[in-house]
RNA sequence: GCCCCCUUCGUCUAGCCCGGUCAGGACACCUCGUUUUCACUGAGGUAACUGGGGUUCGAAUCCCCAAGGGGGCGCCA
């Protein structure tokens, strides 16, 4: 059994970050490798952005990703309360602490804690007034990911605000205290805060937990770090596109931290297996949908047929696509055929949609390409009908007619599987034509192949 | 302005700690193949050590400087 406590502490804002859901990520890989508790707490301090819709947000995503909590707002806990607008309390009990210590004192209404060192009056360019700055020594962090990191306050700062709010450098700090944090993983944009936090923790006298900073995820394109207004920043957009939320895992997994053994799509307990602090890189990533993208697809086609289908089906359900009439032995057939060549649920439903319904779409591209170069597709359908109509319904039979038809007419058999296709899905590409032709059916490949040339 | 972090193909990266590799892989892109003008798949290809100084017989690898990128500097979190 580890002693391993780490805990995400997410703000609820109403949406959930790409960035945000990373870091969690991280927190509870390192909590399973080693067999630690992952602890969830809430900074609602802010009352203006805190709702239960919100935090529902948070749940539910980190549940989607595959997530689950040792110790959090909804379950409990031996350290709660795990909202931090319910231990208010505690950080007033903990601010007389410091001031009992000498190392907090008041001014302008708020608290402030009281750095050690030579004190001198200076103008701040940067903030545009006079301040007093402090010639503090400085904090030493060994940052498990960036190695040894030295930074010095320079001025007191703002434990609790003139109207009685404690501030997040010291609620964040008395938390991971009082829930016994062993380890605090976080963004990097928080290197520079952590010598304020390890001054809270000097004055407390407590030893403060190891720290793992981790590199940020950058814009596709463009400067800075990933904001919820990117394209691909917020994780309910892949619950939208209906990514599989195991591939989305573990395309987060690959900004910031390589598996030893090199294979980038791996299952969870292997990743859990590798997953080590020392790994993850020092330099900041930049977000790749289409890699993402191509681990979807990947992990998609490598899904055994059942969970397939299972995953499939209410998709086409709430596309509207599959009525009464379709089994579930149906529609396993119909998905056993397509699934090696989809690439993305998002847009399954019109992927398959011809094999249930005679008013598919037709793509005006595909369509496009088969009069280019001459192309005459009404003629070839024409042609391939004849030899299609007499025939026993089977894989081998149906080869055969395109074999016989191109034979006739001093064709390559393939040059009537584009216009076929085109008839019976309005599709320029997808699975095996023979293997379509057959799952679809005599009765509805003829009839579609007719009405293409009436 | 001050402080901190980072720097290998277009992108994600391996290699760096313990100097000697044709600097490897993946995505994307290009070419060719496959009974589809393919949301499958196979083969091949283009493409990188930010720059400058050291140290060394030898540097992507060690040291210094510069440049570039990122972050922070609130009574936000």
């Amino acid at each position: 059994m580890s002693s391993v406590r780490v805990r995400f502490a997410p703000s609820p804002t109403g949406f959930f970050h790409i960035g945000s859901a990373r870091t969690a990520l991280f927190n509870w890989l390192y909590a399973r490798h080693t067999g630690g508790k992952f602890i969830l707490r809430i900074e609602d301090t802010d009352k203006e952005r805190n709702s239960e819709a919100y935090l529902k947000v948070i749940l539910d995503s980190l549940r989607w990703l595959g997530m689950d909590w040792d110790e959090g707002p909804d379950i409990g806990g031996n350290y709660g309360p795990y909202f931090q607008s319910q231990r208010t309390e505690l950080y007033k009990a903990k601010l007389q602490e410091l001031i009992q210590l000498g190392k907090a004192y008041e001014k302008d209404g708020a608290w402030w804690l009281r750095l050690e060192g030579k004190r001198s009056t200076v103008f701040d360019d940067h903030l545009k007034k006079e301040i007093e700055k402090v010639d503090a020594a400085p904090m030493v962090l060994d940052d498990l990911v960036r190695g040894r990191v030295e930074r010095a306050e320079d001025r007191d700062f703002v434990l609790f605000r003139s109207n009685g709010e404690p501030v997040f450098h010291f609620v964040n700090v008395v938390d991971d205290i009082e829930m016994k944090i062993t380890h605090v993983i976080r963004g990097e944009d928080h290197l520079s805060n952590t010598s304020k936090h390890l001054e809270i923790f000097k004055a407390f006298g407590v030893k403060p937990p190891e720290y793992a900073h981790i590199p940020l995820i950058l814009k596709t394109d463009g400067p800075g770090k990933m904001s919820k207004r990117d394209r691909g920043a917020l994780i309910e957009e892949y619950q939208n596109k209906n990514y599989l939320p195991s591939a989305v895992r573990n395309y987060l997994c690959l900004l910031g931290w390589t598996p030893a053994d090199g294979k980038e799509i791996l299952p969870i307990d292997e990743i859990i297996k590798q997953f080590e602090l020392k790994a993850i890189h020092q330099s900041n990533a930049r977000f790749d949908e289409k890699k993402m993208s191509h681990i979807n697809a990947q992990t998609l086609r490598a899904l055994p047929a059942s969970e397939f289908v299972a995953i499939a089906k209410p998709i086409l359900q709430h596309a509207q696509v599959l009525n009464d009439n379709v089994s579930d032995a149906r529609l396993a057939e119909v998905l056993s055929i397509i699934q090696e060549k989809v690439n993305s649920l998002e847009h399954l439903p019109e992927f398959v949609g011809f094999f249930f319904n005679n008013d598919f779409k037709k793509d005006e591209a595909a369509f496009a390409n088969l009069t280019k170069k001459g192309g005459e597709p009404t003629a070839r359908v024409r042609e391939i009908l004849v030899h299609l109509q007499s025939i026993e319904w089977n894989v081998a039979a149906i080869e055969a007619a395109f074999n016989a038809a191109g034979t006739e007419h001093n064709r390559k058999p393939t040059d009537f599987f584009a216009p076929v296709r085109f008839a019976v899905s309005g599709q320029g590409g997808g699975a095996h034509l023979i293997g379509v032709l057959h799952a679809l059916g005599r009765d509805l490949t003829l009839a579609r192949l007719q009405s293409f040339i009436a």
